[in-house]
DNA sequence: GCCGTTTTCGGCCCGACTGTTTTCAGTCG
């Protein structure tokens, strides 16, 4: 994808003119132009091609003629030029915790450390001592920094993110003197991976906090251990970041800490144009700097002439805009959610009964799920002949002839063939309630193939919705090559839905995708994909995404009631 | 390098912790 690569070379070009001292502001417009490129929900190509591309926030004339160089060329000039002289061992430096720009520098320049192999093996002989202020310590911390690069994966799944946070607020939250303790930071905007946990405390004896903080039995080592701010290591490799602060500030540190920065930067340059200061305890006026809010988020917010903006929008996408017009949309809540769209059974390759869906449905206190068995063309999860999958909806029809509380719905995952076929026929499609279609196979297949097999399968008259439609695997696969914005008009057009997948490592339709889906008036819908009960608890991940993505309750499928659900999807 | 409800020039967000420091630069979020 260009744009990914755009943002890459930007963000480098970035690290470079850091190294070489230039204007820190300059420096800065580098970093914004890149990630809000990442963010873009279209193709950068296509964006130039309508010669909007200065309309960019971020992109001026001398950006966007860098744009299209790369479009043109796939490269850019300038960006090579700065290679030569900053090679990228040198860069790889910075990627390390601990070092950045001035110190990779003096390392690669001064010590004539050329790879991490070989800074790893002169740290350890003490050998890079006295190069540019380094001591002891440091070479201590360059090593443990190396270390964790060496081992960690990168960013954490939201899930497991989540899971950690939990435990801690639960184990921090039992001292004495904790009034109160949340997460904080990407995990509370409920971004796809997590960097490292930020938890927020309330109390008046932090120094007692800090210290239950740095001896949890968990943590591998302290980076940072201060009165009201420290960081640990964990040894599963994640980094947790608390600060403790009073209850006057309380609003202000979760506002600080929940980010994004670019939100709370574009926050503090309203603040400023109205003679205010923000900073982590606080909203001040004037020159005595009297404080006027920071108890509460909403007071922060109010007194800035805003509306709340809830944490899954602040990733400075038009929310600020939004909030200072009132316009901002009413999410989706988690309590909508009225159905499952899909789920598997022990019919294919997931773990539960018809029964045990049912059960579960009805602890979450569902009016409907539906139940996507694996079509036959997708071995590897056992999927149903056509003969196996009659049977399974005529044991569904004897579930709901019982007049039970959930009603299960009859439908399928079924497989969009290489050429765009579907695995059944429409004989077998036609008796059923919900069918959603997915790619399974094929992945290399060209941008153009993959597309039309995508589109063909719409087409069909009894596809109700397109599951995972971008066919990623957080972490270890890339999506296929699609293009999205002849998707998302075809789904328009033939009034199919796209799925959300909750999947935590899924989670795709991506957020900016949907509020383009939105903007479209394209549905969504939210599937947990379940495969076991535990999977169901998934739907929170999936409203993640969706309320990323600024839907509304209107916007997703599965908040209609049955019997309007049945009205509205494509017959 | 971008940008405009003070501006087409002169601004551009704010603070904690560390290490090796005699008063602060570097890094991080």
């Amino acid at each position: 994808m260009t744009n990914q690569r755009i943002a890459e070379i930007f963000g480098r070009m970035a690290d470079i003119l850091e190294i070489k001292k230039e204007n820190i502001f300059r420096i800065r417009a580098y970093r914004k132009a890149a990630l809000n490129i990442e963010n873009l929900p279209e193709d950068v190509k296509v964006i130039n091609d309508r010669g909007t591309l200065e309309k960019v926030p971020g992109i001026g004339k001398d950006l966007a003629e860098k744009i299209r160089e790369f479009i043109h060329q796939g490269r850019i000039q300038a960006y090579e030029d700065m290679k030569k002289a900053f090679p990228e061992a040198l860069l790889k430096f910075t990627e390390i915790p601990g070092i950045g720009p001035k110190t990779a520098n003096a390392l690669y320049n001064k010590a004539g450390v050329k790879s991490i192999a070989r800074l790893k093996q002169m740290a350890k002989e003490g050998n890079i001592k006295n190069i540019a202020g380094l001591g002891d310590k440091t070479m201590i911390n360059i090593l443990r920094g190396i270390e964790y690069l060496e081992k960690s994966e990168g960013r954490a799944l939201l899930n497991v993110a989540m899971e950690t946070a939990n435990e801690i607020i639960e184990n921090l939250g039992k001292i004495d003197g904790v009034e109160r303790i949340d997460y904080a930071g990407s995990l509370r905007r409920m971004k796809e991976t997590i960097g490292d946990i930020d938890i927020v405390i309330e109390s008046k004896d932090p120094e007692k906090i800090m210290n239950a903080f740095v001896n949890m039995t968990n943590v591998k080592n302290v980076l940072a251990h201060g009165k009201t701010k420290s960081s640990v290591m964990t040894e599963e490799n994640i980094q947790i970041d608390i600060r403790i602060t009073d209850a006057e500030s309380y609003g202000a540190m979760l506002h600080y800490l929940t980010g994004s920065k670019a939100h709370n930067v574009k926050m503090r340059q309203i603040a400023q144009a109205k003679r205010l200061k923000i900073n982590e305890y606080g909203l001040y006026k004037g020159k005595g700097l009297k404080r006027i809010a920071g108890k509460t988020e909403e007071s922060m917010y109010k007194a800035l002439g805003m509306s709340y903006i809830p944490p899954e929008l602040r990733e400075d996408r038009q929310e600020i805009e939004a909030a200072r017009r009132n316009r901002l949309p009413t999410l989706v809540k988690l309590r909508d959610m009225k159905g499952d769209l899909h789920m598997h059974t022990k019919s294919s390759d997931g773990l539960l009964s018809i029964l045990d869906v049912a059960d579960t449905a009805n602890e979450k206190g569902y009016e409907y799920v539906v139940i996507t068995d694996h079509s036959k063309s997708l071995k590897i999860a056992h999927g149903l002949d056509e003969k196996a999958v009659m049977e399974n909806m005529k044991e569904i029809e004897k579930y709901n002839s019982g007049k039970k509380k959930v009603r299960l719905l009859k439908g399928c995952e079924v497989d969009i063939l290489n050429d765009g076929k579907l695995d059944y026929g429409d004989d077998i499609l036609k008796e059923m309630d919900f069918v959603i279609a997915a790619i399974h196979s094929g992945f290399m297949q060209s941008k153009k193939q993959i597309t039309e097999r995508c589109l063909r399968a719409m087409d069909n008259k009894y596809v109700n919705m397109i599951a995972h439609p971008e066919g990623r695997l957080i972490g270890s696969r890339k999506g296929y090559d699609i293009d999205m914005g002849r998707i998302l008009r075809h789904a328009r057009e033939t009034n199919t839905a796209l799925e959300i997948n909750a999947h935590p490592q899924r989670l795709e339709l991506r957020d900016v995708l949907c509020k383009e889906a939105k903007n479209l008036r394209v549905k969504l819908g939210i599937g947990t994909d379940s495969h076991s009960k535990g999977h169901f608890s998934n739907m929170i991940y999936g409203i993640g995404v969706a309320r990323r993505g600024w839907l509304e309750k209107k916007d997703v499928l599965n908040t209609f009631s049955l019997k309007d659900l049945l009205k509205i999807i494509k017959k």
